[in-house]
DNA sequence: TTCAACTATAGAGTAAACTACAGGGTTATG
DNA sequence: CATAACCCTGTAGTTTACTCTATAGTTGAA
């Protein structure tokens, strides 16, 4: 079995080591097993999990957010199909209306961006503002 | 002409009295007249700056940014449409990426969710968590 | 006139999610 | 074997966008 040392595995999941220090005080990752000089040792399982974490956040998923996700993941045993069911269907309806928030953020700008004509020209008539503005 | 005080320019733009000194304080709103015992008196035009402010804060966009927003605002004679645009697009742009990262998320979420029985059982063999990983 | 409800300033506190020291030990390379 | 590049702990600082507190003056209704 090969191990990381922190430094590789904060390269491999684009991440920086102290943010990865910072997950395991969060309790976001596991306390990892340790050389005999006391460096952190992790494995794939690690880099998945880390994985997951920033693509979670990525998604403006929170720390706490995404721990309870995790949380899933680490109690396998006992957690019954059930339970993750229904925190995965909470973490749908969430995304949903996340997605439904930015679909209107979105039809805001564009609507206003495609009016722009975008030019050199000042922007005395600019429709962004005005539509801003109201 | 009609002023308001802080506590109405509040209410009228759903902010807290707190919310608009820190706006001032940050140079989003300019400093307003004082009556005579030294309260702020706000006009129609503020209100609209306010609105403004929120309405920009509920697209996500920064503070920071709003601010550059309202310099344009302000500024209009100097700065071009083009400007303006691409401030906005930048903007589309990342809220369009964070869409499509919640679709692929939601997708996995919800043929899982549905593939799931959702009973007594334990997680084991849950789908969910396994797609989770990766 | 009295008193609740406003307003003022200055400054401290909060939450999230990092980020940066300081002051050490460890390891890999030339 | 020197020394740069790593790693450790612990703590403090940063940013954003507020939010609250303390202390004090002002205004409007009963």
């Amino acid at each position: 079995m090969s191990f990381l040392k922190i430094g590789e595995l904060a390269t491999q999941t684009e991440t920086s080591v102290e943010t990865l220090r910072y997950y395991e005080a969060e309790g976001l990752i596991p306390e990892p097993r340790r050389s005999d000089s006391g460096y952190r040792l992790y494995t794939a399982d690690d880099v998945d999990r880390v994985h997951f974490i920033r693509r979670a956040r990525a998604m403006d998923f929170s720390l706490k957010e995404v721990g309870e996700l995790l949380s899933l993941q680490v109690d396998r045993e006992h957690a019954t199909c059930g339970e993750v069911k229904l925190l995965a269907q909470q973490k749908l309806h969430a995304i949903e209306s996340k997605m439904a928030e930015l679909q209107k953020m979105k039809q805001a700008l564009k609507q206003i961006t495609d009016a722009c004509e975008g030019g050199e020209l000042s922007a005395l008539h600019c429709t962004i503002l005005d539509a801003l503005e109201h």
